[in-house]
DNA sequence: CATACGGTAACTATAACGATTACAATTAAG
DNA sequence: CTTAATTGTAATCGTTATAGTTACCGTATG
């Protein structure tokens, strides 16, 4: 399947809550602008706000708005919000214990990975919401 | 889906063979190493064939070897020639053209994505399969 | 000719994602 | 108090990618 795009529309609900700062902000009218449906866009402002990232209201009246500064809220901290945990996935077929290789695999394509994932994490934590809004 | 595990098992199979150098090796006893079926391996291999990374020999005692040194074969090597580009996904919904911030957003997040792309690239291009085997 | 391979097509099962419907709880407005 | 708007969730469905599997053809070896 495709790969996921849901750090794409978080990125995309914060700039829209951050281009309407101080008001609340429904579900419905941030899913006009990423053109999906609304129930989408609350999935993934719940991981927001467990991550202390947005704020909802309930009610009439109510929705989202954010609690930091949009200067302050990079990509990483989206990606870590969502639990977006690995660019890179190892096979999960069980190690040959017969084979050297085999054994050895696993471990050193980890590190490996972990060395670019956080190299990428450190692009992703240099980009800010007030930066995808100027663009 | 769990995400792709195509380069960790293509890494996986450059290492048998680099661990093996000058023989050819039969996709079965690759798979036996990375515990897959055959057909799973022989797909992979494909890839890589057409790279120019290695090299296929039909025919009984026919099997697959590596046409570059371990040391000379890095896994942004094997990312490319697994046709892998994007670590990151756009949401494909088309922009709301009533809304600013919808309009500029997948622009924005494509440059930004980019930047963290190649950054992992970078490191990717760091580790040799010379390296994933000495580990 | 028999055997052991690679290459490839076809099919299946599984899993993840996004979209959608539905509904309880909550709050503001009239 | 009633109505309307909204969040937060659960449940379901269709689509799609992957991995695994079976099957078959072509080819090279002996």
């Amino acid at each position: 399947m495709a790969a996921n795009s849901r750090l794409a529309v978080a990125a995309h609900i914060v700039a829209v809550l951050a281009s309407k700062r101080d008001e609340f902000v429904s579900s419905a009218y941030v899913a006009a602008s990423v053109n999906t449906n609304a129930v989408v866009i609350r999935r993934i402002l719940c991981a927001l706000t467990k991550a202390g990232i947005v704020t909802g209201e309930k009610g009439k009246a109510g929705g989202s708005k954010l609690l930091r500064c949009p200067d302050e809220i990079t990509l990483a901290d989206l990606s870590k919000a969502l639990g977006e945990e690995h660019l890179f996935a190892i096979h999960k077929n069980p190690a040959n214990p017969k084979c050297r290789v085999s054994c050895h695999m696993k471990e050193a394509l980890g590190k490996a990975f972990s060395r670019a994932e956080k190299a990428a994490e450190a692009q992703l934590r240099e980009v800010t919401v007030s930066e995808l809004l100027a663009a």
